[in-house]
RNA sequence: CUCCCGUUCGUCUAGCUCGGUCCAGGACACUGGGUUUUCAUCCCAGCAACAGGGGUUCAAAUCCCCUACGGGAGGCCA
């Protein structure tokens, strides 16, 4: 059984669309499971659009994804150069390969393949048995002297001994084309898999990069876990199939095969993919996550760069479960590192308009004035014994309190919150809240 | 227009290879209830599908055929 030897051949866009990403990861998936070898390589024939930068966002994308590759741009291999910039050769020497044989002739400046017309067989281990012939004669150099995706894309694949080609479904009605071409090169076909393709959330057609949420590094952007963003690629015409759905990378690799792949087109689903980000987020140990939101509050301004680092994670403690992304979490915990907030002033509205907020205000804050240990327990124990001998609600005192520490409405567990924000300032703040509000 | 691929809840899917255990299971979403100081979580419940028609068979989501619908390809794009 000789080595299993897959590729992934992008063309350098400017962008990292999911539907390519969801390619490249059952590549990987299938490379890691037979213990074969990824590939990458490069098609960079369209010198327009590839730039550096264009690169780039894809070997951010697909590290960033975790999808090593063994050989390829930046890691090398004994099967280059993995740019077809850079396979000019190759290309030529296979064209005389063919001219020798009479397989190709040209025709209005472009050099033309000629078909044998037979129907060509493709055993597809996604699709099974697929039959096509191929009617005409196509062009494998155009007349300005460049070779076409079919040409090079078969050729590449040849020389790089490539075993399985794992691509989308769009490719299975060209494979014909590239499977003539195989065997005018006397060389063995690769097993082919035509993955579902990916369809846009809302109507009609394959998801494009002008779609809503089509962009690997807009989930980059957004703060999502790549290993959350991953799971979820996996699901998309693929299943454990026990009911499964999240589940540790090793195993997806372990359990992984080309056989189990769906044969139907899937929707992407953002909804989904945030549900398995939340549980992946709720999962991480709180150092971890307080890794990946120091960052992200620091960038919106609202920790300092030295801010304490057991101050921030007991903030991120309490905080972590209410929220569902990172994103949220900037306008959910700021007022934990400022004083600067504002009065909301709808959840104000709603909470004076029954009761007697500042007496219970004016109540609580000289019960807890007086409090040695500001902890949860504590606190919550002395606002109960306030309810007893004022016969009102806890409600009564925590909303107000709340608001007046926290400008808001909604946030973490009220005791916890205090707690972490401390005896100081919990006081300063509902002093300053009754000052400007008793007039 | 021609060719290729597909069709299970709104969505992702299990089941289909080897027909009975499926009046079809799980998850997201949605709806309702419970827990809770808010919000969120969590728990419970509900809603909701074998595209249609014909066969084959004692029996079909599962096998065969047709139709419809969806997707893809048919470039000197990849």
């Amino acid at each position: 059984m000789s080595q299993v030897r897959v590729r992934f051949a992008p063309s350098p866009t400017g962008f990292f669309h999911i539907g390519s990403a969801r390619t490249a990861l059952f590549n990987w998936l299938y490379a890691r499971h037979a213990e074969g070898v990824f590939i990458l390589r490069i098609e960079d024939t369209d010198k327009e659009r590839n730039t550096e930068e264009a690169k780039q966002i894809l070997f951010q994308g697909m590290k960033w994804l975790g999808l090593n590759w063994d050989e390829g741009p930046e890691v090398g291999g004994d099967n280059g150069p993995y740019y077809q910039s850079e396979r000019t050769e190759i290309y030529r020497s296979h064209l005389e390969q063919l001219q020798k044989i009479d397989r190709a002739y040209e025709k209005d400046g472009a050099i033309y393949f000629k078909i044998t017309g037979e129907p060509q067989v493709i055993e597809d281990a996604v699709r099974g048995r697929v039959e096509r012939t191929e009617e005409k004669d196509f062009v494998i150099f155009r007349s300005d002297g460049s070779p076409v995706f079919h040409f090079v894309n078969v050729v590449d694949d040849i020389t790089m001994g490539i075993t399985h080609v794992i691509r989308g479904e769009d490719h299975l009605s060209n494979t014909s084309k590239h499977t003539e071409l195989i065997k005018a090169f006397r060389a063995e076909l690769p097993q082919y898999a035509h993955i579902p393709l990916l369809l846009k959330q809302q109507g009609p057609g394959k998801m494009s990069k002008r779609d809503q949420g089509s962009l690997i590094e807009e989930y980059e952007r957004r703060y999502f876990l790549a290993d959350a963003v991953r799971n979820y690629l996996c699901l998309l015409g693929w299943s454990p199939k026990d009911d499964r759905e999240i589940l540790p990378i090793d195993e997806i690799i372990q359990l992984f095969d080309l056989t189990g792949i769906n044969k139907n087109n899937a929707r992407f689903d953002e909804k989904k993919l945030s549900f398995i980000n939340t549980d992946y987020l709720r999962a991480l140990p709180l150092e971890t996550f307080s890794w990946l939101c120091r960052p992200v509050l620091n960038e919106s301004k609202i920790i300092p760069e030295d801010v304490d680092e057991d101050f921030l994670q007991d903030v991120l403690r309490i905080c972590r479960e209410k929220v569902r992304s990172i994103e949220e979490l900037p306008g959910y915990c700021a007022y934990f590192f400022t004083d600067e907030y504002s009065i909301n002033e709808k959840a104000k509205q709603k909470i004076f308009k029954k009761g007697d907020p500042l007496a219970r205000l004016n109540e609580i804050l000289s019960s807890i004035e007086t409090l040695d240990d500001f902890s949860e327990e504590i606190l919550e124990k002395t606002v109960g014994s306030l309810t007893v001998t004022q016969n009102v609600s806890s409600g009564e005192y925590i909303h107000p309190t709340r608001l007046a520490v926290s400008g808001t409405n909604v946030g973490p567990g009220f005791y916890a919150m205090l707690q972490v924000l401390g005896k100081e300032k919990v006081l300063c703040r509902i002093k300053k809240f009754l000052a400007e509000t008793e007039t």
